[in-house]
RNA sequence: GGGCCCAUAGCUCAGUGGGAGAGUGCCUCCUUUGCAAGGAGGAUGCCCUGGGUUCGAAUCCCAGUGGGUCCA
């Protein structure tokens, strides 16, 4: 096993005087060209040098330093490109969030199925990272948002078997290297005192030498060389254990953090002044903070040294800040009090940045997915508002960093979080009442809450547990948190397993065919076609049929597959299903048509359409919605169908009905308009470049051209069949709509001839309806209220009644049968009323001061029991003789009892039985 | 994508197989008339919808609808 020095033995290093040394402090490798140097310069082997005393020769703004960079590499002959959303899962779908540049390239480029927008680019990516969330603002350097500015480059070996979308080497281990150096010398740096340290790389699968670049204690940059892949038989074993060996693709993968950068340039006590000097004292002020000048001093040598402390953990920083105290020489609680509200101050500005990338490059609140993400960073920011003092509402703090960052959604980004924040503070309020309620039980039981609650309150409700012991306090009752509270919660979701067994049946009967001609696109209209059939396959039940050339769609991108049928001269087959795969098209059929045959293939043409004005009605309902909502608005799924349709839409409130009136109102104006619906093969980042990603409503397809279709002034990639102008629809008729997640609403809608049966169905309901009323179809609603009024007076009038009733019954004695038990009198009767009147009943009897034995045969044979204040007779086992007389059962409280049986004719029978019951239970 | 929780009076909620409740608000009267005052009486309800189990379901089971929440 080998491994990789060797790759570090740069000419540039040699060219410019470079000398590789050994750290005497943690051992690693470095290169420098300070021949006396013995560490490598990256805390913890040093400190800080830069704090107070910058290490660029000018002071740079965030904006300054991005531009200053960018215009760098466009100098050396790179193009400039603009970032990508940092929502990831927009491109992709193995991650949420976008951390770091090369995300935009993966996994299409890095594979070398598609080329890069340009060869070598520039970049400076907005990134979101979560992992250090708790450490933002303590530390001095920890950001949740930050921008990586980087250059890339492409490279392929020539002599590789396979093709890749891109050739050759651009650049690769020395002109990256000399790039850097040559940026810091411009920039003024003081380049003896720069490190190169090696350190290999290896993530996802790939691997490569690394170097990084640390300048006055600070890392500048990592500089990675991606050229190996994990490989059982690789030469290289590197630090996850894991062997690689080299590939045909070998790319330069760079990150430089702007927000350091711009720290280095500037040398303030932490790099949250340097990159958002305007919001920090806004929220200083807003939150009024204010220092003496003793009390300044000592915050910034705090914070000097917090930064200069190699701090990876919350509990570190807690420990480190007790040593902190003791060096400047004030007690850990004088210490305390004056840093924590402005780690506060910093983790909010971060925070609400972090919020308007999320929020302006569109994700929208929810319990799913990003949009969880989002919400947790709000209620964290909104937490920190709230515990500091800030008193600015939370939209205007998020819109100062949107402004900042130049998005144009302002009004929406606020929108939401407004809507979010209310909803919050609703959650809040119900957890308060919640945790009170339950404080005050335990409290007066003087047990502790159980650690049980804490984690259904938790995970149930969303209350965190130090809420939980806030609140319990005031109530006088005890809590104790768990210290691994959180896995607790985590072992609740434990599934039993769910080891998926991937079936990957790459089907290898196809391996040899070649790629069916899709004549689909050709001509979206035609339902008939010409061709020869290549191969049959049989399967379980029919045949797999590939041809040379095809009419019949396959199952794609949310619309089913074409059915129809192939016909030779001697027979004709029916196509029930069609699906692709490596692009070859099976068509599934119940015959076999016979290999080498031409056949004539025919596709349902009526399903056809109505699938086709069901896709491009698709587009149109999703364009109208954008209009209707926001452009916030994502397609999140869809289905396409031929009586109707349904699309799932990311939006961070309910639609009512007036949305859908007006996105019904808009989509129709489309189709009235009749305009053409064209398509076009564009290469892949022209058409990113002139219409962004929400080109990939639907999913990014691979290649190099891909296909958009334009509906109106709505252009998305998309891979179905469509009309071929949009008055071909009809009509379209929103028929529902329905939340299927927090943030994702469900429109399902028809079109064409669906829409005409969609609208008759409903006007069926409504006449239907106005016919049993007997009213006028415009009447109904006005006639429902007040039936359903009237409804409800009667049957307050009818217990009235009732109630009335019983008690003249129980007065006038009527017919009933009053029989002596000891010292009571009992009334025996049978009433056949149902058993509200018979528990009236029986209730006056037994005010009267007699044992009341009631039954009915209405429904089933049915006994009510009540017995007098002081009586020894239980009702309840009353009720159980007489009732098991019927086939049935019964039970009650010992004063109060009911029951009953099946067997009504056995009703009389048990009736008369009841003085013996009674008699025989007082005796017992 | 998965897990969990909730739906009862205008509001906040209790009730977990057998007669629908409390607090608050509302109405009437009394007391007092000074700020969220006291007393007495009264009206509140398809117990979310639909199925099932049961002699009997607000209560148990299933499905749906609406909301909440945690996780990947």
């Amino acid at each position: 096993m080998s491994d990789l020095a060797d790759e570090y033995r740069l000419e540039y290093f040699e060219e410019e005087g470079f000398v590789r040394k050994e750290c005497s402090d943690c051992g690693n490798h470095f290169w420098t060209r300070d021949e006396d140097r013995e560490i490598c310069g990256e805390p913890p082997c040093a400190e800080y040098d830069f704090i107070d005393d910058p290490g660029f020769e000018e002071a740079y703004s965030l904006e300054e330093m991005r531009e200053a960079f960018l215009s760098f590499f466009e100098d050396h002959d790179h193009e400039r490109i603009e970032p990508y959303p940092v929502a990831a899962n927009r491109w992709r779908d193995d991650v949420l969030l976008t951390q770091a540049s090369i995300y935009d390239f993966q996994p299409l480029v890095t594979s070398g199925e598609t080329p890069p927008p340009a060869n070598p680019l520039t970049v400076s990516q907005p990134c979101i990272r979560m992992q250090d969330i708790d450490n933002v603002g303590k530390t001095g350097r920890h950001t949740m948002a930050f921008e990586m500015m980087a250059h890339h480059a492409f490279n392929a070996r020539e002599d590789a078997d396979a093709e890749y979308a891109y050739e050759g080497e651009v650049y690769w281990k020395d002109r990256t290297v000399e790039l850097c150096d040559t940026l810091l010398d411009s920039l003024g740096a003081d380049i003896e005192e720069v490190t190169y340290i090696e350190d290999p790389w290896v993530g996802g699968g790939n691997a490569g030498p690394a170097i990084e670049v640390i300048y006055k204690g600070l890392e500048l940059a990592t500089l990675v060389f991606m050229c190996m892949e994990q490989d059982p038989d690789g030469e290289y074993e590197l630090k996850d254990g894991n062997t690689y060996s080299f590939m045909d693709t070998y790319i330069v993968d760079t990150g430089y953090g702007l927000e350091r950068w711009t720290w280095m340039s500037q040398g303030t006590p932490t790099v949250y002044e340097a990159i958002y000097p305007d919001m920090i004292a806004f929220l200083k002020d807003n939150a009024g903070l204010s220092y003496t000048d003793e009390e300044s001093e000592i915050v910034g040598r705090a914070a000097r040294l917090s930064g200069n402390l190699d701090i990876d953990d919350v509990d570190d920083v807690e420990a480190a800040r007790g040593d902190i105290a003791d060096r400047i020489g004030v007690s850990v609680e004088e210490l305390r009090e004056l840093v924590e509200p402005l780690e506060d101050v910093y983790a909010i500005a971060d925070h609400c940045r972090t919020l308007a990338y999320m929020l302006g490059d569109g994700i929208v609140p929810s319990n799913v997915g990003t949009g969880y993400l989002a919400r947790m960073v709000l209620r964290r920011t909104k937490r920190l508002c709230d515990n500091v003092g800030v008193d600015a509402p939370l939209d205007e703090l998020v819109d100062m960093q949107a402004e900042r960052l130049g998005y144009e959604n302002r009004d929406t980004i606020r929108d939401i979080v407004r809507t979010e924040v209310e909803k919050y503070r609703e959650t809040l309020e119900r957890g308060g009442r919640r945790v009170e309620s339950l404080a005050e039980e335990y409290a007066e039981t003087g047990e502790p809450i159980p650690t049980e609650e804490l984690i259904e309150l938790y995970d149930s409700h969303g209350i965190q547990p130090d809420m939980v012991a806030e609140i319990a306090e005031q109530a006088g009752a005890e809590v104790d948190v768990p210290d691994d509270f959180y896995s607790l919660v985590a072992e609740r979701h434990d599934t039993p397993d769910g080891t998926e067994t991937v079936t990957d049946d790459a089907d290898e009967r196809f391996e040899d065919l070649p790629e069916t001609e899709k004549l689909y696109y050709d001509d979206q209209q035609r339902t008939q076609f010409e061709a020869v059939v290549l191969d049959v396959f049989e399967r379980d039940e029919g045949y797999d049929v590939v041809l040379d050339q095809t009419m019949f769609y396959p199952e794609g991108g949310g619309q089913p597959a074409d059915t129809g049928t192939l016909s030779t001269d001697d027979v004709t087959v029916e196509v029930e299903d069609v699906q692709i795969e490596d692009g070859v098209i099976l068509h599934r059929t119940d015959e076999n048509p016979g290999k080498g045959e031409f056949v004539n293939g025919q596709i349902d043409a009526a399903r056809r359409r109505q699938l086709m004005r069901h896709h491009t009605a698709t587009h149109i309902v999703i364009h109208s919605a954008r209009q209707v909502l926001g452009e916030h608005v994502r397609q999140a799924g869809a289905q396409k169908g031929v009586d109707s349709s349904r699309i799932d839409l990311r939006h961070y409130a309910r639609i009512d009905r007036e949305d859908v009136k007006e996105i019904e109102r808009r989509a129709n104006e489309i189709v009235m308009d009749n305009t053409a619906v064209s398509q076009e093969w564009p290469d892949r980042h022209d058409a990113e470049a002139e219409h962004g990603f929400d080109l990939y409503q639907g999913g990014i397809p691979p290649g190099e051209q891909i296909r958009l279709i334009h509906v109106d002034e709505d252009v998305q990639a998309c891979g179905g069949t469509h009309v071929a102008r949009t008055g071909d629809i009809g009509a379209i008729k929103i028929r529902s709509t329905e939340r299927v997640q927090d943030g994702v609403e469900r429109i399902t809608f028809a079109a064409g001839e669906a829409a005409l049966e969609a609208t008759q169905a409903a006007e069926d309901a409504l006449y239907e309806a106005a016919d049993v009323l007997d009213v006028d179809p415009e009447d109904v609603p006005e006639t429902a209220e007040r039936f359903f009024e009237e409804w409800k007076d009667r049957g307050k009038q009818i217990e009235d009644l009732k109630e009335q009733l019983a008690e003249a019954r129980a007065g006038g004695g009527g017919d009933a049968e009053e029989i002596d038990v000891g010292e009571t009198t009992a009334v025996v009767d049978r009433l056949d009323s149902d058993m509200d009147e018979l528990r009236a009943t029986a209730n006056a009897i037994a005010e009267e001061g007699k044992i009341a034995v009631l039954g009915s045969g209405e429904s089933g044979a049915q006994f009510v029991v009540a017995v007098p204040d002081g009586s020894d007779v239980n009702a309840g086992e009353v009720v159980g003789e007489l009732a098991s007389k019927v086939g049935g059962g019964g039970g009650g409280p010992a004063d109060f009892a009911q029951g009953g049986g099946p067997n009504v004719e056995d009703l009389d029978d048990a009736l008369e039985d009841a003085p013996d019951v009674l008699r025989q239970l007082q005796d017992a």
